[in-house]
DNA sequence: CTAATTGTTCAAGTTTTATTGAAATATAAA
DNA sequence: TTTATATTTCAATAAAACTTGAACAATTAG
């Protein structure tokens, strides 16, 4: 993952609304959730919606998915997974950043 | 540590010359590195990097030691590592999101 | 005390981001 | 086909972020 790559994603997290589909998205795993669904839960306007998922789906955070007349977005957790991995390797000093909080690798991933 | 606090977290690292600097003092350790230096290595002038460091101050980031007509920056390691562990909690869905190039917890942290 | 060094702050200007409401597109239902 | 639904795009505006150069403050050296 290149630094422009992890500075687009900071960037498209670092957003109080952005973050919040984000989590939504986390969340609501692989299936997804529509954008106007979206919308609802977080309390903005479609087209606000609309204007923060094109930036998420530029970082390559989320997808889009096209059903009916809805558009399903999901979160993209291998992209998720080269930020959190990058910030680790680069930006915590070689220390144990995730605290005792996270246990980890206890039980086989959920998605193979 | 709270939404608002991780918000102003990625927004300080989503920079080309913010990321830098935080990368350089992570790199450098807690003894930190002088301002000059900073502005020297990564190519900016001294008012664009004050206003920079500034930024990644107010996130907690990092922090500031004056020595003599020197101030010296150095890295938080304890608000990176709030971060990550955000990150991994909330934004991972449960999934290993670190890689497996990084490891873990197979030696004693060097700072106590 | 007077220079020089090290950094910060300030003001002006430019660029980027975000919000809003209206219009446009596409799909499905009546 | 007409209408309703779901969502995006566009234009206008407002707000925030960034850059630059000059001025300012603190500390050390001569």
């Amino acid at each position: 993952m290149e630094l422009t790559e992890i500075i687009v994603c900071l960037n498209a997290l670092a957003h109080e609304h952005r973050l919040a589909v984000f989590r939504l998205l986390v969340q609501a795993g692989p299936e997804g959730v529509p954008a106007g669904t979206l919308a609802a839960e977080i309390g903005i306007s479609p087209a606000a919606l609309s204007f923060h998922l094109k930036d998420l789906v530029r970082a390559s955070l989320i997808e889009q998915r096209h059903e009916g007349r809805r558009i399903f977005y999901s979160a993209r957790f291998d992209t998720m997974g080269g930020l959190v991995g990058y910030l680790t390797e680069n930006c915590c000093g070689g220390n144990p950043c995730t605290p005792v909080s996270t246990p980890r690798c206890t039980v086989a991933p959920t998605i193979p």
